[in-house]
DNA sequence: CAGTGGTCTAGACCACTGG
DNA sequence: CAGTGGTCTAGACCACTGG
């Protein structure tokens, strides 16, 4: 299980990048110029550069060279997407703090959102999502039992709440609430924060073909996490 | 200028994926299957589920083969609205409060960003919305006059330069970034806020058919405005 | 065992940029 | 012109999965 070399050259780009050697605008080696330095064929110098530019910290140009992009790239598209999945596309590693696995009684509130009874008992879990072992999400779930009768049994360390639900009861439609919040003390204390630091929140609320299956609530910090989007057409 | 052999053996996987001939979990053709189909070396077969896996339609295990990935990533509209009409929509007065409007020389940063030559002259105005007298929204914009030549000569208070812009250069692309910041002194005071009081803030860059239109910031008062999407299928 | 994807080589031709 | 990145070939060895 050695490293492959193509991620070794990578890396020494990467690290001059980050650490100032390389400057936005910069000339990069040339994949000729790497095959001779890493005594490698073209090929595999071509895909650490490669790699790079599908990053986006490179920007490479036939004829000119390869050059160190601008601005670093801008984290993700605004998609439902699994948090772990996203942590992973950035090549970090990726864990999970189960704070909380328990059983409530549906609020009012709570109830009429995941329409059921007021007072029928609801699956909830608290999970703590990071990202280098830094904190970048918190996430409050309450589950409709109907829809995932074996929620509380699952292992969150390894497959996230999102990805299990959607595999059990597959996503047919979802609405979000996004604001700029600040947190408690608790909460702060978990994601690692000043209980000052205003933070992004998601409010989430999700269907499957025979109704709704989940309430969430994501809390990410405001330095540490940004929705990007695009539109087309 | 043809199209590479790997767009075509993507395109004949993609196609058969959004039609339907390919479900979720279904197995694709292997790399050395793709090779005699498409008669291209393994190399190219390869790279054509390589680029399908890093998009997140296939997902690809040693031993195993390629499968249709569960889940293809879903975009939520996030709709470019005009404020005032939003406000309208509430049943609220809308009025505009005009902070500047003036000419400013791009930095290098802005040049990149409106595609335009550094230290030309970029249209700039500042305005603060209010629903119902109450601040909203604090939106500072940069105009490529290129594509909005009357600019400054409009009255903002009575046609956003949302608005305004769709007329004269109409919307073909866009895309934001979305975060949870802190804002300064000054332009707290305009929003009428703390200045530690959490804010939404949306950087957003908009296209027309004939280039990049306006890069625009937009900073909401946490407690007074959130983002909804609804998504559906 | 045959088959899969992951990595890698040492060549090749191409369109393109700059001097 | 020499150099760049984009595409492509026809091989190779590997760790791994399933039957």
């Amino acid at each position: 299980m050695s490293t492959p070399r193509f991620v070794t050259i990578k890396k020494f780009i990467e690290d001059k990048i980050d650490n100032g050697q390389l400057s936005p605008g910069d000339r990069v080696p040339s994949e000729n110029e790497l095959c001779q330095q890493f005594s490698v064929s073209r090929m595999t110098a071509r895909r650490a550069l490669q790699v790079l530019n599908d990053d986006g910290l490179l920007i490479r140009t036939p004829g000119l060279g390869s050059f160190v992009a601008e601005h670093r790239p801008i984290s993700t598209m605004l998609e439902i997407r699994n948090i772990a999945d996203e942590v992973h596309s950035r090549g970090h590693s990726y864990k999970a703090k189960i704070i909380n696995m328990d059983e409530v009684a549906a609020s009012e509130q709570q109830a009429q959102m995941l329409n059921v009874d007021i007072d029928s008992l609801l699956f909830h879990s608290v999970i703590v999502h990071l990202e280098d072992d830094i904190p970048v999400q918190w996430e409050d779930r309450l589950v409709n039992p109907a829809m995932a009768a074996q929620y509380l049994q699952q292992d969150f360390k390894t497959v996230t709440p999102n990805a299990y639900l959607s595999k059990v009861a597959p996503l047919t439609e979802a609405s979000h609430k996004i604001e700029a919040t600040l947190v408690s003390a608790a909460i702060a204390a978990e994601l690692q924060i000043d209980s000052h630091s205003p933070c992004l929140q998601i409010s989430r609320r999700t269907w499957s073909a025979a109704g709704v299956v989940s309430i969430a609530t994501l809390i990410h910090p405001g330095n540490r996490y940004c929705l990007g989007g695009h539109w087309k057409l």
